[in-house]
Formats: structure tokens, sequence, C-alpha cells
DNA sequence: TACGATAATGCAACCGATTTCAAATTGGGT
DNA sequence: ACCCAATTTGAAATCGGTTGCATTATCGTA
């Protein structure tokens, strides 16, 4: 079960490897007959050209590292499909490298960004993309940093959906601010006054654009937001549940929420559901990001896509012009997207 | 900008590549003072291994290739998941490999699957995984069939949850029927006896084995499930919302429904809200999969768990020992599990 | 028939590591 | 001071391809 090689088939077409290579890339004229002798034994034996030998000499492998927080969580499963579409297109693979990380492990989340990165580059990959997104992206590790620098300085390295002002990044990002306008203006359209953002969390850079985005908006309508309607640090469904069952507690209440995320917003339709209220004729939800499932709940969310895929797909695009030393720009602003479901309606009179 | 060698390393420590290449990995004695000159020109360098190289000589690569169907399907990830944390663990690297193929592609699923197990080959990785549960795995390609077969010989490859009995490939699966069993059952104990059995694919193994586990079960119960109220040919929450209404149209309707899988089970809460029908209160309704959404579905679903996670991590865990060569069962069975929630409950007496 | 141009091919270096085998160094014991 | 064994080290082959340069074969034309 002796694996074949160039010399195998070059000796027996009496031919040197050299012509084999020919043939194998196309890369210089060989003659007919040549060609086809070659080829014969190529098909014959099934010979493959072995990927590590050939990216040695030449100095591009193929290879991209994806680096992502949790390919658990529904968002980010639709930026990578979106990836993965266009990089298949253009002949790449990629490493998976998920950067989770319980309690219980030794390494936590920037550790693994660090180790991955470095890996990376042992693999001699073509280029890298990191999704933002975590937690405390905005005070992070100074070794991720440094790795980050470095790596930066050595392959194309692009970020998506986060920022890092302390490196001069490559960026693929949707417009937060903006998506959270449009969600505020929606709600506001449909004649809500009394409006709460809950979700996120405070010291992420998305999070806080969110929560301007949405200031801005009530401002523009003359509006002040509340302050105790404005519940932060929490993105999962639990937090949704948590914050919504206070909200509904209160005294006035609100008639609209803002959710962060979409996570969050299926937990306030959670806690409706258990406090009686209807959604959406006693109160309107809408969410942000619009995963997959935001379809699926009952009622059907209102929320607003961040174009999940399409800065999948950007990113592909875009690292593979920088791989080809084109110009890039320095940020790419993804347009947000509202998505009216069944969620929100008109704030009723006189409730 | 040169990248820096063993060589760059071996002049400047006046030494010969061998030893640095034996501080490197510490494959032979070195004498302190030396190791030290050494250790010190790698760090401040920071100077890597080109793994390319050192895969080439070692004939290993740390590399795997998990091939899946789709990456936005809930289920998905899950198994990713469990597969990542346990393959990192021991050191590898995996490509992922999504054969998800739309109609207006030129490659259709099976092509891809082929394609991506040769690319996988010609990139040298120590091993492949292929998560089954696609639509006709049953009646698979030929061309593909030859393709895993030729790479099955070559290097480790493990089938999960799915089934391609022309190759004897070792396998890591669920058991299906035990799982349906289990539901029906739980059914069953809740004094139904009106029960259906919707979505999933007739042509599909697992489909096949999920319905055998229904009938089994209810037979054990005396009961002989009605033709009319087994409605197939579909996994997605629409497909489940048309076959829950057409079900509730019916005289005499099912108490119970059975869903095949969980986003069917969705869209068959979406259709009983719609239709005005309580769940679990006047109908009970259980999925299958356990997919994340599941838990945070209004009621929250009642599921069989197929231990997604279970699936990847005995999967990193089963393809490592092949790697290394040691002995491992054919096929690896994990049980599902019963996840009671909220969308089944006791049968109303005299409804 | 001979010549220069062009098409085909081969030789050998190279990519960046690992590893075998032999040589050089070191050290202990007498 | 000398010898043998144990410890360190280096030279060179190797993994499996690609590619620049030189060489040979082929062909049209003068």
């Amino acid at each position: 079960m002796k694996t074949v090689t160039v010399y195998d088939i070059a000796r027996e077409a009496n031919v040197s490897v050299a012509t084999v290579s020919r043939v194998l890339n196309n890369t210089a004229p060989v003659k007919k007959e040549t060609r086809e002798r070659i080829s014969a034994l190529i098909e014959k034996y099934q010979f493959q050209p072995n990927a590590l030998a050939r990216s040695l000499i030449r100095k591009e492998t193929g290879m991209i590292g994806f680096i992502l927080p949790d390919i658990t969580n529904p968002f980010f499963p639709e930026v990578l499909a979106g990836f993965d579409r266009e990089a298949r297109k253009m002949g790449y693979t990629y490493f998976l490298c998920d950067t989770f990380s319980t309690n219980e492990e030794t390494l936590n989340q920037y550790e693994r960004e660090s180790q991955y990165i470095s890996l990376l580059m042992e693999k001699q990959v073509d280029g890298i993309v990191m999704l933002g997104g975590r937690i405390d992206l905005s005070r992070p590790d100074p070794q991720m940093i440094r790795e980050v620098e470095e790596a930066a300085r050595r392959v194309p390295f692009l970020l998506l959906n986060g920022s890092l002002p302390q490196v001069g990044l490559n960026r693929v990002a949707t417009d937060q601010k903006l998506g959270a306008v449009l969600a505020t203006q929606h709600l506001l359209e449909l004649g809500h006054r009394d409006i709460a953002a809950v979700g996120g969390y405070s010291a992420m850079s998305n999070t806080q654009q969110r929560l301007q985005g949405f200031r801005s908006a009530m401002r523009e309508h003359g509006l002040q937001p509340r302050k105790e309607w404005m519940l932060q640090d929490g993105f999962s469904v639990e937090a949704g549940v948590e914050f919504t069952s206070r909200l509904l507690a209160m005294n006035p209440r609100p008639t609209a929420i803002f959710c962060l995320n979409d996570l969050v917003a299926i937990g306030a339709l959670k806690a409706a559901s258990r406090a009686g209220v209807r959604v959406p004729e006693e109160l309107s939800i809408i969410g942000y990001d619009d995963i997959q499932f935001a379809a699926n709940s009952i009622p059907e969310l209102t929320t607003v896509s961040l174009k999940a895929a399409e800065i999948g797909r950007l990113a592909a695009e875009t690292l593979h012009r920088m791989i080809g030393k084109k110009k890039v720009p320095k940020l790419l602003s993804v347009l947000p997207e509202l998505v009216v479901r069944q969620s929100t309606a008109a704030v009723r009179k006189g409730g």
C-alpha cells in the first residue's frame, strides 16, 4: 500500500519528474503523446500530488484559518455558511477554530485565540479571519494583542464584527448603530413611546453601539430613554426572561421592548407568555441578529438582520483579495435590515 | 521580512540543524548550555517550525477532515462542538467541509462529498469523519461510494449517524429506533392512544428506523398505527406546519403527535397555535433531536435527545484511536434520552 | 543540406524540516 | 596519562513535489 509519487509515474512513463509536474499543472507545453501516456498512468494509479510538498515550495497552501467564539451560538453558523460558500468557490479550505471555553478548562478564550493563531501560522495558512463578538473584546489580553499583531504582519488577517483598536486590522462589520436605529424607528412609527432596551453587555463594543443607536433614534423623536428600563449584561434566553419579568412587574411598564439580540427576545417572549401578557397586542418585542429561529418562534419575531451570511461572503471575498495583494478598504460596512414579522404591532390607544 | 528557518537558528547558534531540531522536539539529549543558546534564539526570532515540512517527512499532519451536510442546520453544530472540544484536547486541527448545495449550483451534494474527500486526501489529513443524515444517503451515488472506499483504505474513516452498507465503515451512531420507542412510550404512558407520526423522509434510513421504533412500541401496547396519521417526506418547520394542519382538520384527530425531528415539531406547535389548539392541554407534541431551540420554544418542547455532543466527542476519541492503530468496535452506539418538558401532558379523559 | 527558431524534455537545486549513522567530545576509573 | 563507554553533535539522506536553466529534438525556410 505504498503511496505513489511523481517519481513512480515518471519512471513508468519514461520521462523525468519535471514533465510529470508539467502535465499535472499544465504549466508548460508537453507533447501530446507524452501527455496522454502520463495522464493514463495518473488515472491508473489514482495519483494525487501531495499538497504538503507542493505547498512547501509554492509558499501557498490554499488554507485559511477561521476563528470564532462558539459554533453552537446560532448566529455564527450563518456567518460561517456565507464564508464557506464563497471560499469554497475560490478553492480555499479552512480550519475551524472554536475558542469556546468553559470555566473548568485550563485556557481561557484569549489564550485559546493566541494558541490558535500561533498554530495556524505554523500550518502556513494563507490568511486568517477572526470573528469577534465576545464578551470583552473591548479590553483584551495583551498577549493576544501581540499575537494578532505578529500574525497580521505575516499574513492577511481580517476581523469580523468586532474591533481591536490596538491593532490596525482590516475589518468587515455590520453597522450596529444603524441596526438599532432601524429597530427603534420601527417601534416609534408604530406609535410606541414607552420603550425599554434590554440585553447586551455594557463592556462590549457592539452593545455600546446598539445602545447608542437606540438613544439617538429616541432623541430624534424628542424622547428620553428611561434608565430603569435599560437592563444590561446578559445575552442569553435566561437573561431575556429575567429582564422582561422585571420589566413587566414595573409600574408604569413599557409598551415595547427592544432586545439587543434574538436570544434575549426569545426570553422576553417566554416571560410575556408566562405572565399572560399577549404579544404583540399588549407588548411589542423586537430582536436583533435575525438568527434562523427568529422566523420560527411563536409569534414570529420581528428583528434586525445583521446579514450574517453576507458578512461571511464578504469576508471570504475580501480575504481573497488581500491574499492576492490587491487593495481593500480598511473597513467594509454591511448594512443591516429590518425584518418585520409578528411580534410588533401598533400601540394600543388608551392602553 | 524573510521567514526564519532552522538553518538560520543553527547558523547563529553555531550548531547544526540536527541539534536545533533536537531541542525543538526534545527528541535527544542536548547539552544544557547549547540548549539554552538555541532556545534563546528561538525566542528572539519567535521561530516556529514549518508544519508543512515537518508533516512531509513525519507522514502525519495532525489534521482531520470533518464533512457535514449543512452547518446552518442546528443539530450539526452541536455534534461539531462535541467533536471540537475533544479533538482540540488531543492536538488535532480540522478542516470543515460543508457539502450543502443549492439547486443553482453545478455540483450536487454527492459530487461535493467526493470532491472534498479527494481534496482532504491531497492535504494528507490523518483521518476523515463524515456526518450523515442527508436525504438519500440510503441510495448514494456510485462515484461517491468509490471515493469513500478508496479514502477509507488509505486513512481512518468514520461515519457518524448514517449508514453506507456498501462500504464496511466504522461508525458512531445514536440508536434511532430506541429513541422513537422512548418517545412513543412516553406518550403511551400519558394515556394517549391516538398518536400520529409525522415528518422524515421515507427513503432515509434514520426515518425508517424511527418509524420502526414507533410501530414497535405501539404494537407492544396492542395498538395499530393509523395509516392516514403517518405523514412523511419533510423535515422542515414548514413541513411540520403543513402536516399538522392536515391532521387537525381530520375527524377523528390524534391526541398526540410524534414528530420525527424538532423542526417539524416546531412547525406543529405553530400550526396548533394558528388553529387555536392548546398545547399540551388539547394536543401533545413530542419532537426528536433536542436541538438547542427545543428548550426555548413556547411551550418548551418535549423531545428525544440524540446526544449530539456525545456523538461528536466519541467520534474524536474513536478516530484518534484508529489513527493510533488501536482496535475499535465497528459500531459505537450512543443511547438517546427522553427529555420531558412542557409540550406533552396526560390525555384528557372524555376528550 | 544546413541553419536558426521553437517546442519538448531533463538535470539539479530547492522548499524546511526530521532522522540515521558515524564522528567527536567528555568523563570516570585505573 | 590513557582507555573505554557514554554523551553530544554533525553530515547527509529524505519526504514529494516545483521550477530555472541547459540541452536535445523538431521543423520551416533559405
